[in-house]
DNA sequence: ATTCCTTTTGTGAAATTTCACAAAAGGTTA
DNA sequence: TAACCTTTTGTGAAATTTCACAAAAGGAAT
């Protein structure tokens, strides 16, 4: 035994990673497989006797499957493999189809290039055996650097075309075409452009989160990303699995949400613009995903739930009518002076009644105050502003107005 | 008998109206009154024995109440007084206090210039004496007409004026105020700028009829009165007798069904701007009432009821977002195309329901069919168009597209 | 003709909203 | 302080709306 263990059995070439998943699974006698940082496969061994639910789904969707890793992230066991150096053993979590497990993460200079794991079978791994998982996390160091490398250069390439495409720099679709083939981009025929702002500028540890987020999360599927300062839009389509109404809604949530819990980065806020199948449309989808973040800063609780650009509904239109805004409404006029000299609220009142629907329950929940106050308080205002508060247009009007003004006073 | 049959009473000068009708109360044993055309109080005789609320009316208010006058030409009095050439016995209409009269039309060159009424005690009056009235009648043309001219040539002194006014023609307001003063003009402290269009171009005849309704109707008190072509534009401030907000609306509706009803004046469309206190805003409320008409014809159900420009509600954004009109909100696209492939008419339910305030009831019945045909189909309209019906800002966002697109295809 | 799908209408119970009235609370003014 | 006004809250009955379900009607496709 102990002769073995002085041994490496890795101890030789290998031209790539297949090549070495397949000799851990030779040697530790389970199948394994070798996973980027982002949880992206990159091999996995052949000759899989013993395959359990989510290393099916891993091989089948060439990634860790998203509520796995969710899972992971909960129980504590991905922060863990950072940290540690050797491989740790991880208990079955059966409601995800996850077997007994020894996972080790490949480490290049504290950098995490990515993880091997071997699922363990009735017999579980020898101590040594252990140890020899650490000789196979050094091997796969090159090989995937390697391969991260090409990525990387991939990206830098196109990165610059990118950012000219987003800021209008080409003159025509033909043009931007020209380029998309010059660089061997594969372009979606499907697309939205999605926008995050950070509070900070975008650090690289930060970049390498975001990237780590954006590909484990399966809600999207990312064609591009770009980075500019404390901006990081995104070029996505919907996941298939996912229905397109609704999937970069919940990215945008999950994002902002996720990149707080797990990362400490907090104030994100995101947005995206329409879908567009034209790729010279890419820099209207961006200035879209653009304007629902800049009216999310001018109405923060209005546009709370407000991530897509077609949702924006009447708000579209805000800043147009700001823009040559008349005379302010006479009813709110009138309303504005009562409350000043009854020190009452009468016009917030009103606003919140009108953005509830012209539900009295609601608006009055929204108001902390009795229906029936608000029933009287929607009485007066009709008197004092001598409305109609049936009438469509008359609410509208002021409605508009009231939102115009706010977004001109700001 | 005989010999007074052939004389006339008023054959003699006589220097005023008031003296004239002072005779005619002396000759006749009644009191007396002379009206201009458009019943305004022209003069009365001052020994007064036996009035009649209506005369008591008149001679306060300087003018024949409203009511009275409706209800003459409901009785189809002035047409009878305005074709005949003698003088007419009218009999007691007591609801509105009218007692048994006796009239005849001032005419010249069958011109009306006005009228003489005369009540009849409980002795009634000769033939002899109705024949006397029409010789007192021809005595009053002279005088009537110097009142008119008088009235005229003031008219057209500041006709131009007014016209350079609404067309914007003047700086600033100094030289308004200068104007002003040089004509001798007695401008209101509150005005309101009414605007009639009218099918064809205003004649003569039309535009002494349009007079008369004015001054009859005691809604408003009209100050300055400008013809072009088709259009009829007034500055006018409320009657006292009514209340502010309905007080032009209801002129307004008056107006136009009176001008219909009495002189089959048909198409006549009415609007108001609003109100102000500073004259040299009589443009701004100018433009603001045919912004109003402008919008009433490519609106005109929704506008049916709106005549002034606070109530334009949300139309008034609608030329403005017309202007820079976006790409269709999607979910009228899916609508629009799903109507098309099943022949449905799911997008016009759509714009009524929210033109009904969200109100099913309202909206059931404006589209005559079963509330639950309405409650389905929005229910659909939901699932089609992906659109949640309670949210505010999308029912906005639909309705100013729906709106703006409609004005951009007129 | 049959089948399938969508739409319309009817029915009635359950849920919600509206409304009038009373009482209380808070603030201002003489 | 009392008198007055405005606002808030509570109560409960009446009116209205919502919703599920069933049936029927109309069209389109086979």
């Amino acid at each position: 035994m102990e002769e073995i263990s002085h041994k490496n059995p890795f101890k030789k070439p290998f031209f790539d990673l297949k090549e070495l998943v397949d000799s851990i699974q030779e040697h530790l006698g389970c199948p394994a497989t070798i996973e980027d940082t982002n949880h992206r496969l990159n091999a996995y061994s052949s000759h899989g006797v013993d395959a359990d639910p989510a290393r099916i789904g891993t091989i089948i969707s060439q990634r860790v499957p998203e509520k796995v890793i969710n899972r992971l992230w909960k129980e504590g066991i991905i922060p863990k493999l950072i940290q540690s150096d050797s491989a740790l053993r991880i208990p079955h979590i059966d409601d995800i189809g996850l077997r007994d497990r020894v996972a080790i993460a490949i480490r290049k200079n504290n950098e995490i290039l990515g993880y091997i794991w071997v699922v363990e079978g009735p017999k579980k791994l020898s101590h040594l055996q252990l140890e020899h998982l650490k000789d196979a996390a050094v091997v796969a160091i090159p090989l995937m650097a390697k391969i991260q490398q090409n990525r990387k250069r991939k990206e830098e390439n196109y990165q610059e075309f990118l950012w000219q495409l987003l800021t209008g720099q080409f003159k025509n679709r033909d043009e931007i075409y020209e380029q998309v083939h010059e660089l061997h981009l594969k372009i979606p025929n499907h697309f939205t452009v999605l926008v995050f702002y950070f509070e900070q500028d975008i650090t690289q540890a930060m970049e390498e989160q975001i990237s780590y987020l954006i590909t484990t999360s399966q809600k999207i599927t990312n064609h591009f990303l770009v980075l500019m300062d404390n901006e990081l839009i995104l070029i996505a389509s919907p996941h298939p699995s996912q229905s397109d109404a609704t999937a970069f809604d919940s990215f945008i949530t999950y994002f902002t949400s996720e990149i707080a819990n797990r990362f400490s980065i907090l104030g994100v806020k995101g947005s995206s613009g329409k879908g567009y199948s034209d790729f010279s449309k890419a820099m209207t989808s961006y200035q879209e995903a653009q304007k629902v973040l800049e009216l999310k800063k001018v109405f923060p609780e209005e546009l709370e739930n407000v991530f897509h650009y077609s949702q924006l509904g009447a708000f579209l239109y805000i800043d147009l009518i700001q823009q040559q805004l008349p005379d302010e409404h006479p009813a709110i006029s009138k309303i504005r002076a009562y409350d000043k000299q009854h020190k009452s609220n009468f016009l917030k009142t009103l606003e919140v009644f009108i953005q509830q629907d012209s539900n009295m329950n609601e608006a009055a929940k929204k108001l902390f105050v009795h229906t029936n106050t608000l029933h009287y308080r929607m009485k007066r205002v009709a008197e004092i502003g001598e409305i109609d508060l049936t009438n469509v247009h008359e609410k509208l009007g002021i409605y508009l107005d009231l939102m115009a003004r706010k977004m001109k006073n700001k």
